[in-house]
DNA sequence: AGCATCGTAAACACTC
DNA sequence: CGAGTGTTTACGATGC
């Protein structure tokens, strides 16, 4: 089996570094342009060399962490697994499809995947016709892919194909697309989804081989062809049966023991391993955050070695989803367009939403805990979802007291009256253009009831403002769960995409990026995992490249995140420079001092990732100034 | 169980 | 008077 225990995997020595190119072969011409560099053939090592085998070295880990990750959490040796002919991908496959229930899946999926995918899956109930074809199809795919890696792999051992790890976290970005998500579903719901991974398949190209532009992992996760078997390029025939595949062995499991990161329970035999795997490592808060953290560091790595200094990442898309002025999303850096993309197009942490009432009213309401809980980035969620919110009649997973705050902050004047609240509301979402009393009613209630909301008495009448200083007192004043540490890392793993000279000089220490991480809220996760994330984030650290002067783009970065909206809005000034929110008492007009009812006496909310290392710093005036005033609310 | 937060509903007051 | 705005209370659901 490929996979070994995680601490030995993370520690792996790239002596095979078919695994990353197997992962990233891809000849799309587009970026590998340091391919080239490739010096075994005279022997000597060049700094170049050693800096992309630090790279790869780091990239390999974090991905086969993740990828043992995936497998584990699938736990395939449950009996009650009927595999259907078409695998789920990795970003799926940490999720047991037999351990999650409509309910969870509910909790997973912000309420446009699963709208899309209830719809998706409606569509599929009419037409399951075609599955023995389609297996066939698929085995022909799979010969194909395997061909096509083999080719690949050949070319790049000769140097002749630039590596392109971007493609990998691509794919598994693509792997996370809502069409995946349907996938899921049909499989957790039981319904072959023979149609749709047809259409899949037919989608890649068949009539290249080796060297289209689509990379062999990308293929595979389209095809949902299991990960692993491309892992290290070495050509596992994906078995379709799991009790062929997972009958003596497993990912997780060896010498007696679960490997499952930091846990090396001792179990007799796979049959109480599995059990152990069920009880212990089952889908929950935290594996998935684990995995989607471990995304996280895949990503940014691959980002740090296909984007090794500029910030030219940031696409048109980004450009147009944000406000003049206003950063754009981390996230978006590294989210590639795809086509397979109709819903809300970045499934982040943001996307965890608990949508879970059942309400009799047409209007469901909007569970604040979907926001504080997960601390969704409303901002971003908004911003690339902006037409999908707009169009579609779901509801958005944001609170109310959110949604306003976001509505005021976006405004030019930061302020609105509430007809103008409204309008944003029903402009910018397809959902409050009906039920309008209740929705308008409950807007007037938040801002009346909290205090964050001021109403100010302008010549043309009132008008309401965010009191940034009271919406972050009643933020809730610790993050708790596992998704507020993917948020935090989110930040954390941003900030090495770009970080400014400061924060790479404190980094360079596995010891304190460990502490890093553990002290921004990742106490809960076990050590190797810490170690993993640590040395992962260290190797790509140490990179020269990193040694980039502090831009816009990495500023944002610098600030752990909570939840909503106006993260992203508030804290940044027309110019783009950050600065605090105007306070209402600014205001020269008279202002209505409200009470809420409850106060966080303290604000404990995470600090920043820079400034929880950097204090012992020096530090420039001008940065520190620029830090000080800077919110710790996540800029996205 | 208790508490906090949120969404919803509704009553009420005030202004235009 | 009615609509819009703003405040307040109550209640149920949910999560911790």
């Amino acid at each position: 089996m490929m996979v070994e225990s995680a601490s030995e995997t993370i520690r792996t020595t790239p002596s095979n570094q078919n695994g990353v190119s197997s992962l990233s072969s891809q000849s799309d011409g587009g970026g590998g342009r340091e391919g080239g560099s490739n010096g075994d053939t005279n022997g000597e090592i060049s700094p170049v060399d050693l800096l992309h085998l630090q790279q790869q070295q780091a990239l390999q880990a974090a991905r086969q962490f993740l990828l043992q990750q995936a497998s584990g959490l699938n736990s395939p040796g449950s009996n009650e697994v009927k595999q259907s002919p078409v695998q789920v991908p990795v970003s799926m496959a940490m999720m047991s499809p037999q351990m999650i229930t409509p309910q969870q899946m509910q909790q997973i999926l912000s309420p446009p995947q699963l709208q899309a995918l209830l719809q998706q899956q409606q569509a599929l109930m009419l037409q399951q016709q075609l599955g023995s074809k389609q297996l066939a199809f698929q085995q022909q795919l799979i010969q194909m892919q395997q061909l096509q890696q083999q080719h690949i792999l050949n070319l790049q051992r000769q140097g002749l194909v630039p590596l392109q790890p971007t493609a990998t976290m691509q794919s598994l970005q693509q792997a996370m697309c809502p069409s995946d998500l349907q996938q899921l579903w049909k499989e957790v719901s039981g319904v072959q989804s023979s149609e749709d991974a047809l259409k899949q398949a037919e989608g890649l190209d068949l009539s290249t081989n080796s060297s289209n532009s689509t990379s062999a992992f990308a293929k595979a996760a389209s095809a949902h062809i299991p990960l692993h078997s491309l892992v290290n390029g070495q050509s596992h025939t994906p078995k379709r049966d799991s009790h062929e595949e997972h009958a003596g062995s497993h990912p997780l499991y060896g010498h007696g023991e679960c490997k499952w990161p930091g846990c090396e329970a001792l179990c007799e035999d796979m049959g109480q391993f599995i059990k152990h795997l069920n009880n212990e490592h089952a889908l929950d808060d935290r594996s998935t955050a684990q995995c989607r953290v471990q995304m996280q560091v895949v990503q940014q790595l691959e980002i740090q070695v296909s984007h090794p200094v500029n910030g030219s990442n940031l696409s048109e898309r980004d450009s147009e989803a944000y406000p003049e002025g206003l950063p754009h999303p981390p996230t978006s850096a590294a989210t590639p367009i795809t086509p397979l993309r109709q819903g809300p197009s970045v499934i982040s942490s943001s996307s965890l939403h608990s949508h879970s009432h059942s309400h009799t009213h047409g209007v469901g309401p909007i569970r604040r805990r979907n926001s504080d809980k997960y601390c969704t980035p409303i901002a971003s969620e908004l911003a690339q979802n902006c037409e999908f919110y707009k169009n579609a009649d779901v509801r958005p997973p944001f609170t109310y007291a959110s949604l306003i705050r976001h509505a005021i902050l976006e405004s030019p004047d930061r302020q609105l009256t509430l007809n103008e609240i409204y309008n944003w509301f029903t402009r910018k979402f397809a959902y409050f253009r009906r039920n309008t009393a209740t929705w308008k009613n409950a807007v007037r209630h938040n801002l009346s009831l909290h205090k964050c909301f001021v109403r100010v008495e302008n010549v043309k009448g009132a008008v309401w403002t965010v009191d940034e200083v009271e919406y972050q007192k009643r933020r809730p004043p610790k993050m708790t769960g596992a998704l507020a540490e993917v948020t935090s890392f989110h930040i954390c793993a941003q900030s090495v995409i770009s970080p400014p000279p400061l924060c790479v000089c404190v980094c360079r220490s596995p010891t304190l990026v460990k502490n890093m991480i553990s002290g921004l809220g990742f106490g809960s996760l076990n050590a190797s995992y810490q170690a993993a994330l640590a040395e992962s984030s260290l190797s790509l650290l140490n990179s020269p490249s990193l040694l980039t002067p502090p831009s816009a783009a990495s500023l944002n970065m610098l600030h752990v995140g909570h939840d909503d909206v106006s993260s992203t809005v508030e804290q940044v000034n027309s110019n783009g420079s950050c600065s605090p929110t105007l306070s209402p008492q600014q205001y020269s007009h008279p202002v209505h001092v409200k009470e809420e009812p409850t106060e966080v006496e303290e604000d404990s909310r995470p600090v920043s990732l820079l400034a929880g290392v950097t204090h012992s710093l020096p530090l420039p005036s001008d940065e520190r100034d620029l830090e000080e005033d800077l919110p710790t609310e996540e800029l996205e």
